[in-house]
DNA sequence: AAGTTATCCCCCATATTGGGGGAAATTTTG
DNA sequence: CAAAATTTCCCCCAATATGGGGGATAACTT
């Protein structure tokens, strides 16, 4: 584990930044090199900050927001590690940030202890979540177990969702092509839609598939 | 938070189920309920068990793997919730634990106290996971950095892998038909490829989309 | 100035799609 | 065990989509 991380805060509260800035350099193996009100003010900065790790509130007042910032750092700097702060656990945004990049998402009732914990843990190779975030990305990866779709439809449709036609649906599954004509027909009935993309819609967002 | 969660084990190797039953039976708000050794003779239990949680080994011996395993319990009874226990942190296991329906992954090398406290997480509405894991969770958000196409292409493909035809594609994004066909052509040429299955697959298994 | 990006247009042959119908074998479930 | 669901296969048809070929312009980046 190296020594001196640096760390750079983008944080709009003065009180917060403030808190993030004692705690953090009450501990040796962390270096708090700077704080900043948003993004713009912050980015001139960190080609000579070199931050190794920065704390980023996703919701910031003014300037660009904080997934926009993310996208931004990891675009030019992609070695920075981001850590996301937030007081909301809304899953769209969560996942939004964790696509634009960002290493870790931890909510701001953490207290001293658990946020040097969380630069730690990211130090370690992990990747810092607060419990109801964690719950929120495993979540994802769960299918709704009350599809009204057959274990054969989900596989149609799973196929077509790689955009797969008939033909190809039919070689992969060892199945004539009026087979999976017939899969999709029913998929179509079930799910009362009657295109290939209102299927895969309707199947994602029940998370059917 | 309840009292006496209880825990059943489904783990073959037979010191391992010791230690579990040990470390468990040493904490009051846990209740160690039962130890097998395989899938097939836990799952006639279960029923009079009645576990809160289920650690369940991911590579077992004998009969259906873990995975399989994951799957039945959570089929049968949605409430229980199973935590992987596995040697390996390799990404298409843990994924697919996931996707079965596991509500946390951890490794084997965790000692008491971090046993103790994935059961704590878990109970308090966490995901409990190793560092390793964790990482590996979040990794399969971030998008690569160097894809070859363009933000317009990026929309384009992820339309095409919503099953959407380049009429579709072209309402929606406020262009004409034929701009639609000239972005899926330079996609084609970008990722050599010359049809939407192929693109699809090869820009999601570079992680473009 | 050169390259990339985003937009639009034309032509053409083939493949795909969605909708209609029916049917048989197997598996699951009540 | 009997009913229901699932999985498999077949036919017909018209409208649409697809992939490949060509070319073009304006804007923005490098």
């Amino acid at each position: 584990m190296n020594f001196h991380k640096r760390i750079v805060i983008i944080e709009d509260d003065a009180e917060l930044r403030g808190c993030y800035r004692l705690i953090i350099g009450s501990v040796d193996r962390y270096h708090f090199v700077n704080a900043y009100e948003n993004c713009e003010e912050a980015f001139p900065h960190l080609h000579k900050d070199k931050p190794d790790i920065i704390l980023m509130d996703i919701n910031l007042f003014s300037g660009i927001s904080g997934i926009e910032g993310v996208k931004y750092i990891k675009s030019k700097y992609p070695h920075i590690e981001v850590v996301m702060i937030s007081v909301h656990d809304d899953a769209e945004m969560v996942f939004e940030a964790l696509r634009a990049g960002a290493s870790g998402y931890i909510t701001k009732s953490s207290n001293y202890l658990e946020l040097i914990q969380s630069l730690d843990e990211l130090v370690k190779g992990g990747a810092p979540m607060s419990s109801k975030i964690a719950r929120l990305v495993i979540s994802n990866f769960h299918s709704n177990p009350n599809s009204p779709l057959s274990e054969r439809e989900k596989d149609v449709l799973k196929l077509i969702s790689e955009g797969k036609s008939y033909t190809q649906i039919a070689d992969q599954l060892f199945i004539s092509k009026e087979t999976s004509k017939t899969h999709i027909k029913n998929i179509y009935s079930k799910l009362e839609v009657n295109s290939k993309s209102e299927a895969i819609e309707m199947a994602k967002s029940k998370k059917y598939i």
